[in-house]
DNA sequence: AGTAGATGGTTAAGCGTTGAACTACCTGTG
DNA sequence: CACAGGTAGTTCAACGCTTAACCATCTACT
């Protein structure tokens, strides 16, 4: 069905200079990347995922939505900031929070200024389990992410994956504002 | 609850020598890329899923399988391998491959040398399907990936991304083999 | 003031994913 | 040859996530 031992959705790797490429196909080493990318994406949040959850019963999207909250000024957020800080839906969100409020990690505070808003506040446990937490969610990263990276490049690495977020952030969003921040804009 | 403006889960800010820092916490820079990461990977694939979904019916995860399926010798697989080319569990790519399946895009056949064993297959539909959808997908990628990625650093970026794929490869298989592959060895 | 539309947040129903249990088959050992 | 244990793949039940609808409140315009 398929004769070459490439196919021909990636672009055929015939075409090995990856300078010229552009809107078709990609590139060998752009597609390298992108495949790295999706695979990379996946185990690591399966691993940090699992290993959260069997030493603490906790999901990594729960431990996130702790950490951005205790980081938050006072503890409290408006549920609306905390979803688009934690790059959730406002629905997720709901669903998360009240899984953590069931376990006493967080409370619902009514908010003075707007009727129909609430703030999310950490509570004292919900601090402890993070704490908790903590040494086996960073020993995971380290592990997992910051080693294989060269210690020269976690900066940059940090520049990039920063200005790819931001991008989509926007998208999210802007429905569909194409992206301004491009670094081969000249 | 809270006083200081960061939190004592992630390094306190004080500490902002990313050199030194090891077990415990992250450095600032390990902080900011890690923090990217994880917002960078959610949208990433929200984005490009919904972009396949909506234009072609198509969810991210099943492009992947027609894409590494269609690429494979002969366009036909074993289960468990498709399994871990994609890097997803046998039992999910049983549930995706027979909703493929009902549409038409792959197909099963018994394997001749093993009696337990299956070869997956993807039609002649399936590669319609996926020559439809790469456009709309490779454009996804092109923009909210690679654009935003300076353009010598893509290769070094997927030297880096390969080697924590390889490396949480290991640990998915070998339970917890500690990674052998960390770039800070000497 | 009164109304239309936008916004904050939750809820309901349906679907996808997960992990364990299960069937069938293969492999090695006595 | 029999049997124990491992492997390939599917299925079941539980759970989390997504989408759309929903209510309440706020804002802007007449």
């Amino acid at each position: 069905m398929v004769q070459s031992s490439t196919n021909d959705v990636y672009p055929p790797n015939q075409v090995t200079d990856m300078t010229e490429i552009q809107p078709p196909w990609l590139s060998a080493a752009e597609m390298k990347a992108w495949r790295a990318w999706i695979l990379t994406s996946g185990r690591l949040a399966n691993v940090l995922d699992r290993e959260l959850q069997s030493a603490h019963d906790l999901g990594l999207g729960e431990y996130e939505v702790l950490v951005v909250l205790s980081d938050a000024d006072g503890g409290r957020m408006r549920m609306a900031a905390l979803a688009e800080a934690t790059s959730i839906s406002r629905s997720l969100l709901s669903h998360r929070f009240s899984r953590l409020l069931q376990r006493g990690f967080v409370a619902r505070e009514q908010c003075p200024d707007d009727g129909r808003g609430a703030f999310a506040n950490v509570t004292k446990d919900g601090l402890a389990a993070l704490k908790e937490a903590a040494p086996t969610h960073v020993a995971g990263v380290r592990q997992w992410f910051l080693n294989p990276i060269p210690n020269n490049a976690v900066e940059g690495l940090g520049d990039t994956l920063e200005r790819i977020a931001t991008n989509l952030a926007a998208a999210d969003k802007g429905g569909c504002a194409d992206p301004t921040d491009s670094v081969h804009d000249k």
